[in-house]
DNA sequence: AACGATCACAACCGCCACGTG
DNA sequence: ACACGTGGCGGTTGTGATCGT
């Protein structure tokens, strides 16, 4: 058993944020930066948790947010990632820096998993769907190869963080150069790929 | 036009990792 | 070594919007 929620506090506003609630932390934010979530309630005077702060900052108001439809290319990221490192949400973002966590995961829930399921079933299992492509299978197949070679529970994840810890930087070159070279068309393409066995034959 | 079903997404909850004393 | 506080993550829920009948 855990501590209470901060959000169970009695007096601790729910629910959508107003325009005036956003104006407020925004301009709080601004001019005392992001972090320390703790004392923004105090210092605002917003009666919301310092989660919900946090929360409302990172998804919606964080500047550089895009919104709106994914483009077939950030959908392909997203399948790709997935399938890479299941439902990672936060390191899938990291990779597409305009999209939040909870944007990937809600996009996922919502259409991707349909599209998935629908391409499995059409494709009776494992068959993977590129087009009438066969280099892109090859392509896959090769990939797979890359990380199953680093002989791993989780090639990706350990490439990740090997990085780092090494550099402090987003773990990008890895799985950047391998998810964005010479394949990078196959990517816009939409590789479907159960994820299930794509994760299993890696991991 | 009314109503129920479905969709889309913002927000919440619970848990975990990490830093600090 | 341990307890506690905080931030972060992923799963889930709530609710308004849209669609279909």
């Amino acid at each position: 058993m855990g501590r209470p929620p901060c959000c169970h506090k009695v007096g601790i506003k729910k629910g959508p944020w107003t325009p005036e609630e956003d104006i407020i932390l925004v301009s709080y934010i601004q001019e005392h930066g992001p972090g320390n979530w703790r004392s923004v309630p105090t210092n605002t005077g917003l009666t919301r948790c310092s989660k919900s702060c946090r929360l409302r900052w990172t998804n919606y108001l964080r500047p550089g947010i895009k919104r709106g439809n994914f483009t077939p290319h950030e959908e392909g990221i997203i399948i790709h990632l997935q399938s890479l490192l299941g439902n990672r949400w936060a390191t899938i973002a990291s990779y597409l820096p305009q999209r939040t966590d909870n944007d990937i995961k809600n996009y996922w829930n919502t259409h991707l998993k349909k599209k998935i399921k629908k391409h499995e079933a059409a494709a009776d299992g494992f068959e993977m769907t590129c087009g009438t492509s066969s280099i892109c299978l090859d392509n896959m197949e090769a990939r797979k190869q890359d990380i199953a070679t680093l002989r791993l529970p989780s090639g990706i994840a350990y490439a990740e963080a090997k990085q780092g810890m090494e550099d402090d930087q987003p773990p990008l070159s890895f799985l950047e150069k391998w998810l964005f070279d010479e394949s990078s068309a196959q990517v816009d393409g939409l590789m479907y790929l159960p994820a299930d066995r794509c994760s299993n034959s890696m991991l």
